[in-house]
DNA sequence: ACTTTGACCTGTGCGC
DNA sequence: TGCGCACAGGTCAAAG
């Protein structure tokens, strides 16, 4: 699921069960996910309390009573299940529910009455703990600014891709230059700006660093498209009402006045879609 | 420093 | 029905 506006919508709805709430019971099922689990993960989360939880790009980060900070990404399959934790005592299993918690990997029972288990086949989500004091998570630390924050404009979006010669579609996914947009948004961000994601990166810097018109025109289309993926509801057609161009290969173009056909191609090992007739 | 490639995992859907 | 393959919303290390 997850890139900013999923992971902010997770955030929306795990913060009910957890900010406010002690750890009172934390399960792991296994040792590592992408990486190993931190050392003594169970023993520094439980009775600590969830001050806040806050996402930063496509991490969610729960800020503990003891200081430390709880770090969680989801990769490509992670979710959590929220439920209370007196249903899930007496719930009848079925096999289908069997197989699903084969891939619950930890399991939150927090003082709200609630439990939140981390769930995710592929693996590929990560949790750590970041002492008091210690560093900054290094891929927390060189990420680039927040889309929907008032500081992320043309000219910061423009003076970050000023002098790179990838493709602007890779750039996107770079977290570096710009936080929390994944594959889905930034071929619907390229697509709702005009602009091809085969152009190098630079080609909307001036040399100068400072936004050309196609730079205008991406910065703004990032926040459009993330912000209405914000506000869709669960209930809302996820691809029916939400991408314009991703996994739509083969499909009529819906740029206004447009005749062109949604190509797909791959970028970095991954599908780009794109209308190769009105994005330049 | 930059860019590209492949590795890490499991599940699903498709064509034969 | 089963099998093999392509593909999946993300990083990260390694090599050029």
């Amino acid at each position: 699921m997850p890139e900013l506006p999923e992971v902010e919508r997770i955030r929306r709805t795990l913060e009910p069960a957890l900010t406010g709430a002690r750890f009172d019971r934390v399960v792991l099922n296994r040792q590592d996910l992408r990486r190993p689990f931190p050392a003594d993960f169970v023993r520094r989360l439980r009775r600590h309390t969830v001050r806040a939880l806050t996402r930063r790009g496509k991490y969610l980060l729960a800020e503990l009573s003891s200081g430390e900070t709880l770090v969680m990404h989801l990769g490509m399959s992670g979710w959590f299940r929220v439920e209370p934790t007196r249903q899930l005592r007496r719930q009848p299993r079925d096999r289908e529910a069997d197989l699903e918690r084969r891939h619950d990997h930890v399991i939150f029972t927090m003082s709200s009455g609630m439990t939140v288990t981390f769930n995710d086949p592929r693996r590929f989500g990560v949790m750590d703990l970041l002492p008091a004091a210690g560093r900054p998570h290094p891929s927390l630390a060189r990420m680039g600014l927040e889309p929907l924050s008032r500081a992320f404009d043309a000219r910061a979006l423009a003076s970050r891709c000023a002098g790179r010669r990838i493709a602007l579609k890779v750039a996107l996914l770079d977290q570096r230059v710009v936080a929390g947009i994944g594959n889905i948004y930034a071929s619907e961000a390229l697509h709702l700006a005009r602009l091809s994601p085969l152009r190098p990166a630079s080609t909307i810097a001036t040399a100068a660093g400072a936004a050309r018109p196609g730079g205008q025109r991406l910065a703004a289309a990032i926040k459009s498209v993330l912000r209405r993926a914000l506000t869709l509801k669960d209930s809302d057609d996820y691809r029916h009402t939400r991408f314009r161009v991703y996994d739509r290969e083969g499909e009529r173009c819906v740029t206004a006045g447009c005749r062109g056909v949604i190509a797909r191609i791959e970028q970095a090992g991954r599908s780009t879609f794109h209308c190769p007739v009105c994005q330049l």
